[in-house]
RNA sequence: GGAGACGUGGCCGAGAGGCUGAAGGCGCUCCCCUGCUAAGGGAGUAUAGGGUUUGUAGCUCUAUCGAGGGUUCGAAUCCCUCCGUCUCCGCCA
C-alpha cells in the first residue's frame, strides 16, 4: 500500500510514476472521494466531540444530584446525526481503502522503462552453456524412463500439475534444499521454520490479498468441527509467513537488518497458467522453494537488494549452472515491488534461460500494510523496508542440474557441492 | 475435543458504567545533587488517523484496555461471537 498522505498531497506525480508500469490511476475518482472523505470525517469527529463533552456534563450533573432529564433530551438528537455522519464517513473511507489497496507500488527510479518482458534489461551473464556432442534430453526424458519421475501417479493421487519423485531424484531435491539453507546460513541468514497455512491478515500484509485471491488455495473449514470464522490459505511462497514475522512489530534500530532464510513447499493455483510449461517440473501447483527475506533500514534497501541477489547467485555459481541476471522493467515487476531482479538459469532441454529466482525490494510498501516499524532514537517509529528473493526455487534448480549435468548415456553427474548431501554419490 | 480461569501501556499490575488514555511499581530518557565505581530529588515516557499549518514542529479533535458486534446520553467496566493464553482431563506424531 502506498502512503495515503502522498496520495492526497501529490496524486498527479504518483499517477505519472505509475504509468511506468502501465498502470492508470483514476485521479478524478480519488480526488472526488477524498473531498467527500474530508467533509464526512470532519463532521463525524465534530459530532463525536460534541457528544463526548455533553456526556461528561451529564456525569458531572448527576454526581452533584442535579436533574439530568433536560440534558438527556439535548443529547438525544445528536445521536441520529452522529450515526448518519459516521455511516457516510465509513462508507467513503471503505471505498478509498479498496482503491488504495489495489494501487501497485511505485517503481524505483532505477527500474527500466517498458511494459513487456522484452523490455527487461540483461545486467550480466555468468557461465557458458556447455556444448554437448550428443542429443540433449530434457529433465522428463532423463528421469521418467528410470522411474524417478511419475506424473501418472501424481494425477492418480491428486491431479495434474503435481508430481511424484522417487529415489535419487527425490534425494537430490532434498540435497539441494539442504545445500541452499546451509549456504545462506553461512552468509548470515537465520534459518526459520514457519507455518504453511496462513490467515488473511498475513496475505494482506505482503500484498497477495485482496487482488490475487484466485492464485491461492483456500482451506475451507469443516463446519462441524470448526466454529472459527477465519479462513486459512496455503502459502504461495515462504515470503508470506517469514515477512509477517515483523507484522505489528516495532523493532530497535540496532536490530536491523534482519535476515531470514526458510524452506517451504509453495502452493499456487495459478489459474490461467494451463498450457504453459505443461511438461515436467517447471510449473507446478506444489513446489519447494528456499526463500530469503531481509528487513532493513530504509536507506539500505537498494544495496540490500544487490546483496540479496548476490546471495542467490552464489548458489548457482557453486552449482556451476550458467545463468543471466535480468532487471525487470516497470511493466513486468510484481504488484508490491519497487525493483526486481530475476535470475534465469540455462536449461539445455529448452535451449533457453528460465526464471529460477526473483529478488525484489518492496521499500515501505509491504511494511506500511504490515505496520512493521523501527524506532530510531527518541523519534517516532518509522517504516522498515522489506526485501525477499528465492534462493532458489528448488524444483527448477533440480531441473537445471539434471539437464546441465547430463551425460551421453543418460546418467547425470552430481555437482561436487551436492555430493556431501547425497552420501558421496558422483553420478545418478 | 471436554471443563474451568484469564487477556489493561515496553514489562508487572490496579480499575468492576461518568471524576480513567487509564493509579502504583519496574524499565527507559532528560535535568539537579553527590567525587567515586553506590544512592537521592525532579520532570518526561503508547499508537494510529483527521483538522490547522510551508512543516515528519506546535495546537486541537477522534479512535484504541485481545478482535469484532451490541446495550447506553456515556463502556476497559454490562451482553454476544470469535481469537489467544494458562490449568486439569481426553486424544495423538
Amino acid at each position: 500500500m502506498l502512503d495515503a498522505k502522498l496520495l492526497r498531497s501529490d496524486l498527479e506525480t504518483v499517477a505519472e510514476k505509475l504509468k511506468i508500469r502501465g498502470y492508470t490511476l483514476d485521479v478524478e475518482t480519488i480526488q472526488a472521494l477524498e473531498a467527500q472523505r474530508k467533509e464526512f470525517q470532519a463532521k463525524a469527529q465534530t459530532l463525536q466531540a460534541e457528544r463526548n463533552s455533553r456526556s461528561k456534563g451529564i456525569g458531572k450533573a448527576k454526581a452533584q444530584g442535579e436533574d439530568i432529564a433536560p440534558l438527556l433530551a439535548e443529547v438525544e438528537s445528536l445521536k441520529s446525526q452522529l450515526e448518519a455522519a459516521e455511516k457516510s464517513s465509513e462508507e467513503v473511507q471503505a471505498k478509498l481503502h479498496e482503491i488504495y489497496s489495489s494501487i501497485p507500488n511505485i517503481p524505483h527510479e532505477s527500474t527500466p522503462a517498458g511494459l513487456e518482458e522484452e523490455d527487461n534489461v540483461e545486467i550480466r551473464k555468468w557461465g557458458t552453456p556447455a556444448d554437448y556432442d550428443f542429443e540433449v534430453k530434457d529433465h522428463v526424458d532423463l528421469t521418467e524412463a528410470r522411474g524417478w519421475y511419475d506424473n501418472d501417479a501424481a494425477v492418480k493421487i491428486t491431479s495434474g500439475r503435481f508430481s511424484v519423485l522417487k529415489g535419487p531424484l527425490a534425494k537430490m531435491q532434498r540435497a539441494l534444499t539442504q545445500f541452499m539453507l546451509d549456504t545462506h546460513a553461512e552468509n548470515g541468514y537465520e534459518e526459520v521454520y514457519v507455518p504453511y497455512l496462513v490467515n488473511q491478515d498475513s496475505l494482506r500484509g505482503t500484498g497477495q490479498l485482496p487482488k490475487f485471491e484466485a492464485d491461492l488455495y483456500k482451506i475451507s473449514k469443516n463446519e462441524e468441527h470448526d466454529t472459527s470464522d477465519r479462513d486459512l490459505y496455503l502459502i504461495p511462497t515462504a515470503e508470506v509467513p517469514i515477512t509477517n514475522l515483523v507484522r505489528d512489530e516495532i523493532l530497535e534500530e540496532s536490530a536491523l537488518p534482519l535476515k531470514f532464510v526458510g524452506h517451504t513447499p509453495c502452493f499456487r493455483s495459478e489459474a490461467g497458467s494451463y498450457g504453459r510449461d505443461t511438461r515436467g517440473l517447471i510449473r507446478q501447483h506444489q513446489f519447494e522453494k528456499v526463500e530469503m527475506v531481509q528487513v532493513v533500514h530504509p536507506e539500505k534497501s537498494l544495496e540490500a537488494l544487490e546483496e540479496l541477489t548476490g546471495h542467490a547467485e552464489i548458489i548457482l555459481q557453486k552449482l556451476g549452472l550458467p545463468y543471466r541476471l535480468m532487471a525487470l522493467c516497470g511493466g513486468d515487476i510484481g504488484f508490491s515491488a519497487a525493483k526486481t531482479y530475476d535470475l534465469e538459469v540455462w536449461l539445455p532441454g529448452q535451449s533457453a534461460y528460465r526464471e529460477i529466482s526473483s529478488c525484489s525490494s518492496f521499500e515501505d510498501f509491504q511494511a506500511r500494510r504490515l505496520m512493521a516499524r523501527f524506532r530510531s532514537g527518541q523519534g517516532k517509529p518509522q517504516l522498515v523496508h522489506t526485501l525477499n528473493g528465492s534462493g532458489l526455487a528448488v524444483g527448477r534448480t533440480l531441473v537445471a542440474v539434471l539437464e546441465n549435468y547430463q551425460n551421453a548415456d543418460g546418467s547425470v553427474t552430481v555437482p561436487e557441492v551436492l555430493r556431501p548431501y547425497m552420501g558421496g554419490v558422483e553420478t545418478i
